[in-house]
DNA sequence: GTCTATAATTTGATAGAC
DNA sequence: GTCTATCAAATTATAGAC
């Protein structure tokens, strides 16, 4: 069992570093000081290995999400949700840096994060409309836009804390002003 | 030179659809209708390959932002940036949806990028210096990762032109609206 | 669970002719 | 400029022993 975590800590390291595609299993063997019969034993194929780490990484986020994104009203929602990519990469940098290097080619990736944040577009159109904002499914769409955009540079670029708070508070702080 | 061209257009298809590195360069030729052995006399490698499909798109890129990017004051300077995703991506489609699946494992593709978006960063500065924004680098840094979360989402689906003009329209009206 | 050895393919790239 | 033929290395995956 104890191989079985060297493997999956060396591939997120390498899959973060090159992508899935230019990892060998053999400098994943090497990285986790084993054999690359053992990659196989366990996760029978690559792509199996990289959907444990992906499906993982979900598993443990949405429990975090869950926790932090109860029912409150649309403008509370609004501003939690602002403060969402901050969470998680701090969480779990070192996947949040992988989904970002991978999500755009992998179509696994890309699933289980369509699913990961299907909730929250039905969510931010109700708290847009009873914020009573003119167009609430554009709005939703944009923020969307914007979670998005922001958890990658999070992910990406090592921002220091302050600077994320910042940018965090700045669009929380738009979506306040509004009327 | 006609060999050539269906070279340059067959790997930005294939490196689009799946990568550089899970691109061959047999399926290249192939595509292309030509030998394996063209691709290296006209380019060396796979990757000079790539970076000349990358120097071309950015070359254009930058023509056609100069055209359309003159020097007008902060407001008109911020309200024509935010049409820069639309107005690239309509341009030259395949490019971009080529930049946007590998730009985040491709350090050349990012070099061109951060070369290309640098000038920006200055004079959106300025811009919100201007307008009187309280932290206007801030301010900057922002709308810059939304700018980039907007060409990825507009390259990577298939909005309806409408939607994103929409889109686009709705953010301008954002920062018309300040104070 | 873990290893060594190896099979079967694919890959990027070159040589040399036309 | 373009092709055919070919190579050396790397890659995923399996067999079989401990």
């Amino acid at each position: 069992m104890s191989k079985k975590k060297d493997i999956l800590k060396a591939a997120l390291q390498l899959f973060t570093e090159n992508g899935e595609r230019a990892t060998s299993t053999k400098s994943i063997a090497s990285e986790a000081e084993t054999s690359e019969a053992l990659i196989f034993r366990h996760f029978g194929t690559k792509e199996k290995l990289l959907e444990e780490i992906i499906k993982n990484g979900y598993q443990e986020s949405t429990k975090l999400i869950s926790q932090f994104l109860h029912e409150e009203n649309g403008l509370e929602y609004i501003l939690k949700i602002v403060e969402v990519p901050r969470i998680l990469v701090h969480a779990h940098p070192d996947f949040w840096k992988m989904q970002h290097k991978i999500i755009a080619l992998n179509l696994l990736s890309q699933k289980h994060h369509d699913f990961f944040m299907k909730p929250c577009y039905d969510r931010l159109k109700i708290a847009f409309s009873e914020l009573n904002y003119e167009n609430p499914a554009l709005e939703a769409k944009l923020l969307l836009i914007y979670i998005d955009g922001m958890w990658k540079h999070f992910a990406s670029r090592q921002l220091d804390s302050k600077t994320e708070t910042a940018l965090t508070a700045l669009v929380q702080q738009k979506y306040r002003a509004h009327n």
